[in-house]
DNA sequence: AATGACGTCAACCGCAATGGA
DNA sequence: TTCCATTGCGGTTGACGTCAT
């Protein structure tokens, strides 16, 4: 299997994009839709290799990418989806609709991993780090470790299926709308009946300073593949929805456990005390660990097997 | 003010998967 | 079925900003 010569051609330009780069690229994008990327650089007329602008355009041109800080249910839905699928970044993604993948890969390597290292719980495999004392509390701990592992490979297997089907319906959304938008150089319409609310993204590139307010997003309808799109979407959204309701159904697990989680990151909850706890504590503060601990793994476990409670099994 | 340590994140690298000829 | 070009994905790097000393 040959490695693409792509990025190998001498005299291509690498990294950080200036703003007339992105002008370039996203007015091309625009005009003709990506196509084969490998061929796009040199008729957008960019000294890139087309790995270098998909990744561009899919990691910040994209008019549909939310960017700024996380918000509490975000990070919520990261941790719940990476305790299930492991380092499946796109598949996270697929349920992160305004996210990229890199993106929440970031998020994830600097600052949830780091949250959960520091409350003693592995971020791998989302068990704490000295499990003996904890699993032999909780009890049949290895069996429903298990069935979350057997679970997860299950659900990685339908999300993989769930993703690939959304991101090519909208592909084909995006390509339906860019064909009949070629008129507009400067506004890229992107049709989709699934949203409800239509936005507008100003978006400001940390690199390059091209301002995206003549972007407009509008989402205007294309019938049949905003039908599929929503098709898709509704399904998805559906079953995401009552995963994370089941998941969050032990409120004070993960939910708790995040409120508490307290380190740089408490920025958006007011943990002061937790904070405090977890920065001056160390690794002292086991009781308050622990508690943490047995709260997420009960957030996780009910998950898996709800039947303690009156919760309606997902499967 | 200087500088070293640390954190963040855009971008790159390279392998795997996919799909067309 | 096989080969090969292309794309997708996840791990990693390095530039840049901020904080601490």
């Amino acid at each position: 299997m040959g490695r693409s010569p792509c990025c190998d051609k001498m005299g291509l330009k690498k990294g950080p994009w200036t703003s007339e780069e992105d002008q370039k690229l996203l007015a091309y994008i625009e005009e003709h839709g990506h196509g084969s990327w490998r061929s796009l650089p040199e008729k957008a007329g960019l000294h890139r290799c087309g790995k270098s602008c998909r990744l561009r355009w899919t990691n910040y041109l994209r008019p549909d990418i939310k960017r700024g800080k996380f918000n509490l249910q975000e990070e919520q839905t990261i941790i719940q989806l990476h305790a299930l699928l492991g380092n499946r970044w796109s598949a996270i993604a697929t349920h992160l609709p305004k996210r990229t993948d890199n993106e929440i890969k970031n998020y994830w390597n600097t600052h949830l991993k780091k949250r959960l290292v520091k409350m003693g719980i592995d971020p791998v495999t989302h068990k704490p780090k000295n499990e003996t004392p904890l699993s032999s509390s909780l009890g049949g701990l290895s069996k429903n470790a298990a069935t979350l592992s057997h679970m997860a490979q299950w659900e990685s297997a339908r999300l993989e299926a769930e993703a690939r089907l959304a991101r090519e319906s909208k592909l084909l959304l995006y390509q339906t709308k860019v064909s009949s938008s070629s008129s507009s150089h400067h506004h890229l319409n992107i049709t989709s009946s699934s949203s409800d609310h239509q936005q507008q993204h100003q978006l400001e590139s940390p690199t390059s300073t091209v301002s995206f307010s003549e972007a407009k997003t509008e989402f205007v309808g294309s019938s049949s593949a905003s039908t599929c799109l929503n098709m898709i979407k509704e399904a998805e959204n559906d079953w995401i929805s009552s995963t994370i309701h089941e998941f969050q159904g032990v409120e004070e697990g993960l939910t708790g456990l995040l409120l508490g989680g307290g380190d740089s990151l408490g920025r958006s909850f007011s943990a002061d005390k937790n904070e405090t706890a977890g920065e001056t504590s160390g690794d002292c503060n086991n009781g308050y660990y622990e508690e943490d601990n047995k709260n997420y793994l009960d957030s996780i476990f009910s998950f898996v097997d709800p039947s303690p409670s009156d919760s309606t099994p997902l499967f």
